[in-house]
DNA sequence: ACATCAATGTGAATTAGTGCACAAGCACCT
DNA sequence: AGGTGCTTGTGCACTAATTCACATTGATGT
């Protein structure tokens, strides 16, 4: 549930703001959803609050930890370091938010060998043994897309169960293997399409919608 | 519609493979989705297939593309050049799919007046000037997420009503302008959590199934 | 102790989204 | 021309998600 990481981090802001707890209808408003939803997103993960009185920050916080992984550490290879791979690299959220880069992979033999961010890229070849090695549970798809269903299939042929697919490709993958694509120009996109909605220019709007 | 964006990438790889007309079963098919589903997105924007034969791959991609902007280009201005910003600003993504960079800006004045990517760095105060004089419509929010509110803020009383955030924070904004946010860390928790609920107890795998 | 207040937890209702199934229609073949 | 096969467009059922509404319950003050 995506919503509980949104709610995880309004709680961090309150608990960084030394508040101690806090009621549905606040984390509501911080989150920009239903109070009602709050709650029953909350109840499910069988938490309990106070009633008349709210929820401890810090309680449901550690509750929501839990639930998204145990606030263990997962170490994360990035496959591809052209352009936007290089970029994800040296990105330090992904070492703040727990998912140290175990490793770099490209398939082009030039940049194998390279050290950027502080590590060294290895050869695609080798991302069995690296995955092996670092116990790397996620893997980042950074390639061009005509590589990315190449890419994924060797990433689970590793072992990776986990992939974050940032090619604009679609992937297909055996029944087990989680995926989750971020595709930039695809928000741009959506974004116009409501400005576009928003002021048509010239162009007429159809009844249907 | 997210679904739409993936229909029009679906169907650029057709015309690239010279393919003329599409039935909803393959579009489905290439874009994941339930057949049906994918002739009541389509039929929704007006367009019409040929019944026993399908889509025509050029004119249904020309119509998706009017809905999604009418293919105009739609220059983005990036503010924040940090790790991230630097990141997104050397990525061709944007000016391939239609957004390109008009515009950098930072609040740092050491970085002010550097080039990345072959745009100049321009300093927060002039965000109205730049965004009047490119007539820029979308906003890229690469700041800290305890900057991102008060960015998102001048974005708007600059005439910036589409943004896109990346900063690890929730906005608010009036109502008009749309906010899209994408957040790594976000969407690395979700997996962790899919990881988590595959295998609660340590990090036990099943063979290849 | 007890009434009062405030907020939870949840059953019910509403809404949105999805998928099925089938009539209708176009093209092609005979 | 008329039959045949394939595909669209859409009414309908179904499922999931969201929201409402309220009884329940713990804290608090007198």
């Amino acid at each position: 549930m995506a919503r509980l990481t949104i709610y995880g981090r309004a709680l961090v802001d309150l608990a960084e703001d030394g508040v101690e707890t806090v009621s549905s209808r606040q984390l509501a408003e911080l989150a920009g959803v239903n109070a009602a939803k709050v709650r029953k997103d909350i109840s499910h993960l069988g938490s309990h609050g106070t009633r008349g009185v709210g929820y401890d920050v810090d309680r449901l916080l550690r509750e929501i930890n839990v639930v998204l992984g145990g606030g263990a550490s997962s170490p994360v290879v990035i496959v591809g370091v052209g352009n936007l791979g290089r970029a994800l690299s040296r990105y330090d959220g992904f070492q703040s938010g727990g998912f140290p880069i175990a490793g770099l992979v490209d398939a082009d033999p030039s940049v194998v060998g390279r050290r950027i961010g502080g590590v060294e890229v290895s050869h695609l070849d080798d991302l069995d043994r690296l995955v092996a090695e670092t116990g790397c549970v996620v893997g980042i798809v950074a390639t061009p897309a005509g590589a990315a269903q190449g890419v994924v299939d060797r990433l689970v042929a590793a072992g990776v169960r986990s992939i974050l697919n940032f090619a604009p490709a679609l992937v297909e993958v055996e029944a087990g293997v989680e995926v989750r694509k971020v595709d930039l120009a695809t928000e741009l996109q959506i974004l116009r399409y409501y400005e576009h909605r928003r002021s048509p220019a010239g162009r007429r709007r159809r009844a249907a919608g």
